[in-house]
Order: C-alpha cells, then sequence, then structure tokens
DNA sequence: CTAAAATTTCAGCAATTTCTGAAACTTCAG
DNA sequence: CTGAAGTTTCAGAAATTGCTGAAATTTTAG
C-alpha cells in the first residue's frame, strides 16, 4: 500500500471500521479509496493500491454495487470499468440510509407484521404479541418518517437538521398561532392569515 | 427450546437479524425473549429456554449491559440476579441509538478531526481534505441533531415524526411569517407578533 | 470466618466469514 | 471466428468469531 499519508489513515481506518457497520475491511477500504478519490479508478488500481487480490477486489466492487453505493464509467479507448463514489455526500447518506432499512428493519417489519396477524395462544404469547405491537408501531412510524426525509433536498434537511431543538419550539408557536388565527378569523384582523391558513388547519389531526 | 409459538418466532428472527445489526446470534435471542417476557428472568430461565450454555448466556448478558439495554432486579429470598427490557419501546429505540453513535460514529468523527488539523502534502491529500471536510460536516451536523432529538420526550417525538414531511411546510411558513412580521413590526399592526417574535427572529441565522 | 450458591473467565474446539489463486466466462477488436 | 483483455466464480486455505465446560472468583447467609 503506498499512498498519500492523510489518505491512508482514512482507508485503514475505514478498514477497521467496517466491521462495526457490517460489511468487512476490505468493502471499508475500497469504499474509502473510492470516496477520498479525485477520480474514478479501476479494479486494478484498487488492487494495487491495497494490496487486495484481484478477486477481493472484484468481489467488494460487486458489494458495493449492491449497496448502490458506487457509479460506473468508461473511459474511451479504455475496456475495463471505472468506479467513484458520487460527489454528494448527502446522496451517499440517503443511500446508505435507504439500503440499511432494507436490509436491517424491513425483514423485522414483516415478520412483525405477521406475528399480528396470528392469534396468541396462552397468556406468554398474549403479552409477547402485545409487545410486538409495540415495536411494530415505532419502527412503523420511523420508516414512515423516514421516507419522508428522503424526499426532501439536501439543503432542506440541512435546514431542519441545523434548527434541531428549535423544531419544537416552531410546533408550540404553531399551535398559539392556531388558536390566535382561528381568534382572528372571527373579528377579521389578522394580515398575515392568507399565508399562516393552508397548513396550521391541515395539520389538525396530526397528532 | 420450548416456547409459545410467537414467542418462538420473535426469538429465532432476533437471533437471524443479528448479525446484521452487529450483535450475534445468541446476544439476539437473549434480548428478544427478554423483551417479549412478562417478568424479569434469570441467567437459567434465559439458558434453559433457549438452551445456550450458562457461559454463553452470562456473556450475553454482560454485553446486553454494556449496551445499557437491560435492566438488572433482585428478587426477595433469591440470589440471583434476574433483567429484564425496559417497558418503553421508545427509551429502548432512544438507548440503541445512542450506543450506536458512540460505536459506529464518534470514532470516526474524532478521527476525522485529527485529520483536518493536518498540513496535507501532495495534491491527493489536499482533495482527500476536503472530501473528508464534506464527511465531517455532515457527521457533525447529524450528532448535534441527534442529541437534540434524544433530550425530547416520546410524545413530542411521536409528534414530530406523525408531521414528517409537513415539518418542512411549516419552515415554509415560518419564512413567510418572518417577513411579513418584520414588515409588520414598521406599520406597528400584526396581532400575534407578541408570540411569534422569539422563535422567529432567533432562528434568522441558522440556514 | 466458612461454605454453598451464583457468576465470570478462559483455553481450546467449532462454526462462520474472509481471502486467494486458478479456472471459467464475457466482450470485443481485428 | 479467434484470441487477447478483462471480469467473475468458486473451492478450499486462512483468519476471525462464537460457544462450551471446567476452573477460578465473587457474594452472602449463617
Amino acid at each position: 500500500m503506498n499512498l498519500a499519508p492523510l489518505t491512508q489513515r482514512f482507508v485503514l481506518h475505514f478498514g477497521e471500521m467496517g466491521s462495526r457497520w457490517g460489511i468487512n475491511r476490505t468493502v471499508g477500504q475500497i469504499y474509502a479509496l473510492l470516496y477520498v478519490s479525485s477520480k474514478a479508478l479501476n479494479a486494478d488500481d484498487i488492487g494495487e493500491a491495497l494490496a487486495f487480490s484481484r478477486s477481493n477486489v472484484s468481489m467488494g466492487l460487486k458489494e458495493l454495487q449492491s449497496w448502490n453505493l458506487v457509479r460506473l464509467q468508461h473511459l474511451p479507448n479504455d475496456r475495463r470499468e471505472y468506479f467513484q463514489a458520487p460527489e454528494d455526500v448527502w446522496a451517499i447518506f440517503r443511500t446508505l440510509a435507504e439500503e440499511r432499512r432494507k436490509r436491517e428493519i424491513d425483514p423485522t417489519l414483516s415478520m412483525l407484521r405477521d406475528a399480528l396477524m396470528e392469534q396468541p395462544c396462552g397468556q406468554d404469547d398474549i403479552h409477547a404479541q402485545e409487545r410486538m405491537r409495540q415495536m411494530h408501531d415505532l419502527i412503523e412510524l420511523m420508516t414512515g418518517w423516514l421516507a419522508d426525509v428522503q424526499k426532501m433536498d439536501s439543503s432542506t434537511l440541512v435546514s431542519l437538521m441545523k434548527m434541531g431543538a428549535k423544531v419544537q419550539k416552531l410546533l408550540q408557536v404553531k399551535e398559539k398561532v392556531a388558536s390566535s388565527v382561528k381568534a382572528s378569523f372571527k373579528r377579521r384582523t389578522l394580515p398575515v392569515a392568507g399565508v399562516l391558513e393552508p397548513v396550521v388547519f391541515r395539520n389538525q389531526n396530526g397528532s
């Protein structure tokens, strides 16, 4: 392995962390290398840079493709495939979240759905089923929310995250304004009523 | 293994999923059993229910304790320790999120911080460092947001999640109202100004 | 203190996962 | 077609992780 110092550090760290993230060392290092690389790399480049066997690289790239984490490129006059990570870190993060949901959550959600359809037999199973319902409801809420969030563009997402806990205050304000607006409608005096109305009333049922 | 049908299905599923979640089969099954059980269990109960060796159970419980995922109980006239999962699924989820952050994110964040302090040498490292900065900023934003969210109580969190994408609309409204409020201040005519002011102006810089 | 009950540790076997090189396969220029 | 360049598959070696029973340690009732 003969990489620039910072690159090497990054690559080795991703290799170590790979096991905690449910991918193996090879895959972690390959992705780290693609991520920091300024140009697309072919399988031989990668194998040489990381001192992996050609077939190991091939399997690693296949796994990364199954995660939708790499883009494929073809250079003119070169039959080899060139790989790169997407430019936009938010896009990478979005993909990661979606794929993890598919692998780590969806199977459990569907098992829970099935289990909730069954007739419980015995005291133990009655309690167990109630616990499963609690878990099911939480997961369903989470995945629904995640699907909503996935649809937002990166800048909206950044705004929301920067607000953090302040969203909560906004929520409280919304409630106050909602009643204030209702009162104002009766008095016909609120200048911003036309702006507030569509959202404020659509969400009355939502909690 | 001699469990009620639904319980058994749940336990076996958690065992299978364990590997995708970064815990092993034993730990997954033990937690599933504790989660659906209506009463606290001791290590022998667990070993018998799941047909694991006593020492295997001991290691599994130790791991679950290191994740803060089990509560310990002592029954009168019984020296053995009894284990149970927290009642509140949201509390479990919160703990899980926090522990995963500690193990899967924090080490990377600190590696990135270090790497960003270094002087890059060579073209490759200059680009690599820029990519690391992008990743660092994303992760820092995410963990900050997570910390905010962790502080909310369960019902607030549920409200926010149920709103989902609608938060976005609220955000747009906030901006419109903000300018409307500013204009109204000059005119001194907005009835709800006193309610809106504290949040609306505190967040002007936030995006 | 003592000893019985309970828990934890650990060496070594078992199972699983990862990695490699050789062989099979695919693609395409000539 | 043919064969050279490139890619993938796969059997088995290597490494890692998981599991067990026996021994060591801790705890506490008496």
